[in-house]
DNA sequence: CTTAGGATCGCCT
DNA sequence: GGCGATCCTAAGC
């Protein structure tokens, strides 16, 4: 195992589903801002619902660079949503992060979302994004310095799996991964 | 509770 | 010119 792919005890080098299962638990902060991951998907280049699966382009360059770096990109026009880039260089795998439960910050993330109900916070990989003020600014930036923060999990978690969110082509992988019974999904397992 | 439509940018055919 | 790894609001049942 490549020890500098290794962040909040997690190998980032790994396969993207291995890495979205293993963040579940994992805090996340933005310049201090942020909460546990309750809620992640994986995506890789062998199949057509990733952005790096027609190769790299604009958009998606850092999803080809390497692991431990963030992709975020801009969804329909409005929503900025954030990815980590996982296995190697040129290989184009990722982990898009759903839901975070809020720990950290909770007065500012009130406000960037301009809402109270705590479970709305960022339930969702636009939400998340617009509480933890992430734009493009911060793209392809490695996560293990700032204005990002990653800890391990602190206890054992249990994790579900199913299939992914608001895609329409590979829908049957079931490579979206999250905290059993956690309410601060985007949406219940079932 | 479920569904439908609009907002709005950038990549792709 | 079409359509998305989305979100919010409004209307219908």
């Amino acid at each position: 195992m490549n020890q500098f792919a290794c962040i909040a005890g997690i190998d980032f080098s790994a396969d993207a589903a291995e890495v979205a299962r293993r963040l579940i638990g994992v805090t996340l902060l933005v310049d201090g801002v942020g909460g546990r991951i309750v809620e992640a998907e994986a995506y890789d280049s062998s199949e057509p619902a990733a952005h790096s699966y027609g190769g790299r382009t604009e958009r998606n360059f850092s999803m080809f660079g390497p692991p431990g770096r963030s992709y975020v990109y801009r969804s329909h026009g409005l929503h900025w949503c954030l990815n980590f880039a996982v296995r190697e260089p040129d290989h184009g795998a990722g982990v898009l992060i759903r839901a975070l439960e809020p720990t950290h910050g909770l007065e500012q993330m009130r406000a960037r979302r301009g809402l109270q109900d705590e479970r709305l916070l960022c339930a969702g990989p636009g939400r998340l994004a617009q509480a933890l003020g992430v734009t493009r600014a911060h793209n392809n930036l490695a996560l293990d310095a700032a204005p990002f923060t990653l800890l391990p999990a602190t206890e054992a978690v249990a994790v579900v799996a199913g299939p992914r969110i608001g895609i329409s082509k590979a829908v049957e992988l079931p490579w979206r991964f999250g905290l059993a019974g956690s309410p601060f999904l985007s949406r219940p397992f079932r």
